[in-house]
DNA sequence: TTCAAAATACCCCAAAAGGGGTATGGTGCA
DNA sequence: TGCACCATACCCCTTTTGGGGTATTTTGAA
């Protein structure tokens, strides 16, 4: 927590140089309550960083290399539990938001997100107030209620396990033999999958798991 | 072509609006021969807004929301071929970059660029100077030189029309529909697209297609 | 403890995908 | 004027997928 005269402290992490020191350009302005006082682009730097400059709030990618952001996050909350942890990124992760709320990561900004989001989403958490992206509360809120959602999308650990395996271009036998599964188990599995999505076919289900962001 | 005193203005198209307003700000600074006149953040903007505005430069993003990069350089360089088309992507799309040269396009940034890198390849195309990044210039120069990369990979138009069709979940006999070709045709293709990828199947293309950031 | 799921595994069958060919007309380059 | 490549389209065949069942065991929550 940070007074208001006090200017917070920002670590960016995040693997796209011209984005990073973008957003340190936007966050940069005449009376801003924010400065960034370190950035860095890979996964495996962000630690180190948060040893070195003790930044008030971590802005941090999920896809960055050499180490995932989720991963930092926990460590984050569990080394450093003073610093914040604010999520930006390209896609809803719907599936992490949980997750990420249990961690205690204090927002969730997508990069389509303006800057007037961001700066409310930064001067939210550091008043101690989670912020978290519209379009990832109105799916995900929905997730723990017994409403349609559930039951069309609602997928077993096992169908979740297929999906991924799917995704990374297994074919059915290959995925029975890495799960020490029958083939025909698979096949029902995915069956159950494909009936539970509304789908018809692999292609399908990639453009939904890409869509999901699973 | 510009002379250099005067300051080229830009139009900016990307659907990630803190990555957009980051460049903004970053091409906004004392003595800056940049403006940003525009800035859109949906691919079907682009062409009406370079009619509206008349920029010297666009930066273009690949993949923007209802309509692909790739597809409005191309539309820019045959209707407005006073204006320079600079990629800026987050993937090294290899398999375009002889495909963009050829329609026209005058550079290629990666996000991952330092804003060193974006101010010189804006001033070098300014001065009518190509700026590949070299990640690509590396893979790519080889490209039209007979080698094992070219045999491997050069796909045909037609082919990478069919591979996103399949990406987007579509089945041979929709394909087959969509564009007015037989199903053995469309086959074919795919057997040939196979056949160049190394894969042997849709759920590896799928993964070999994200990889390429197709 | 009982009941609903999830996970397992099989049946049958049609459709699609995958893999091997061949062939023909067109286009662009050397 | 070739030659290479592309786009088109067909043949044959096997394997996989997709869609409809049924059935058993395990597991977790009421």
């Amino acid at each position: 927590m940070v007074s208001e005269a006090k200017i917070a402290t920002i670590l960016i992490a995040d693997d796209h140089q011209l984005f990073n020191d973008g957003l340190r350009t936007l966050l940069t302005f005449e009376g801003s309550p924010f400065k960034v006082i370190e950035q860095v682009y890979s996964g495996s730097d962000v630690i180190p960083a948060i040893h070195l400059v003790n930044p008030d709030l971590v802005l941090l990618d999920i896809n960055l290399p050499n180490r995932n952001g989720l991963d930092i996050a926990r460590q984050v909350a569990s080394d450093f539990p003073s610093v914040q942890v604010v999520i930006i990124s390209m896609y809803s992760y719907r599936k992490f938001v949980d997750e990420l709320k249990k961690i205690g990561v204090a927002g969730y900004l997508l990069k389509s997100a303006s800057k007037q989001e961001l700066i409310a989403c930064l001067q939210n958490v550091m008043k101690g107030i989670a912020y978290f992206d519209a379009t990832l509360n109105g799916k995900s809120a929905t997730l723990h209620q017994g409403d349609d959602f559930v039951k069309k999308f609602k997928l077993s650990s096992r169908e979740l396990e297929i999906i991924v395996l799917m995704k990374q271009g297994l074919a059915t036998p290959e995925i029975a033999i890495q799960l020490f599964l029958s083939e025909e188990t698979v096949k029902t599995h995915r069956k159950n999958i494909y009936y539970k999505l509304k789908i018809k076919n692999l292609a399908e289900l990639i453009r939904f798991v890409s869509e999901q962001g699973i």
